[in-house]
DNA sequence: TTCCGTGCAAACAATTTGCAATAGA
DNA sequence: TCTATTGCAAATTGTTTGCACGGAA
């Protein structure tokens, strides 16, 4: 049985040589238990909640942290501040511009663009830094019912 | 003879009701005239080359205008602050997170995966403020270098 | 003449940083 | 002990806003 998310992320903190702090510890089980792609603000919160004593910069400084270590990544979804998620799932987001909504998709949705850019351009995407932003379904039937 | 893209766009603004100003005309011909995808800041040095004069503010709410009447769009190109153009012919923007490098591919680049979104999710990918992040076919022979 | 557009400076939001105090290993 | 980590407050960056003045229509 493998240990948790959460253990082994710490597990990688201390064997890169970083100290397993109070404070790192809180921001990482914040981030495994809380849904995926949140704002700083709202993990603070999440922090908050059991650990209200822990600073906006620490959780800034941790994030940067865990995102050295390949442990957790953050993607600009549209506009507003960035969101992070915990490794795991590779995923990606469709952002309505219009209510917000963000979707999830598989990451193997995007294999035939990968491919196709790769052989184009040599460009190669990176699987975790990615977003598109447009109209969710409910948001585009709105939009045309208004035109026509 | 269709009249160049600065006058239809001023146009464009005279008849929404706007007033077509000495700034405005500097904004639109800077963006006009530069290379696609830059920063306000580029912007402003590339208006001030000629009238030193202008507010940044009044930059900012030109785009803001620009944006509101379809004239120009801005993208959100990896980190960083945002990048303008005018509105002309539909591409997209891959950013290399390592050098920087835009990349731009035609639209048409996208059809595939549109319509696979459109059928799996109805949702609708606005072909105007999108970009994809990844490593440029040097960097990643680089990246791929220092792993092997 | 009538408001829209502008300059200016201040407010703002998100994020980063310097430095002294604190606490892991 | 020794130095990485933290708290705090201030600095930074990118952008927006309130308000009085000036200029397009």
């Amino acid at each position: 049985m493998p240990a948790d998310r959460v253990d082994q992320a710490i597990e990688v903190i201390r064997n890169s040589g970083g100290r397993v702090t109070v404070d790192r510890r809180a921001v990482v089980e914040a981030l495994d238990q809380s849904s995926d792609h949140l704002t700083v603000e709202q993990l603070a919160e999440a922090v908050w909640a059991s650990h209200p004593d822990i600073n906006l910069a620490t959780i800034y400084r941790t994030l940067e942290l865990l995102e050295r270590l390949d442990l957790a990544f953050h993607v600009h979804l549209g506009h507003g501040p960035s969101r992070w998620h915990l490794a795991g799932q590779v995923h990606h987001h469709l952002v309505c511009d219009a209510c917000d909504a963000v979707i999830e998709v598989p990451d193997s949705t995007f294999d035939p663009l990968r491919r196709r850019l790769l052989k184009d351009t040599g460009f190669a995407i990176d699987p975790h830094h990615f977003s598109l932003v447009g109209l969710c379904s409910s948001c585009a039937a709105n939009a045309a019912a208004e035109v026509g």
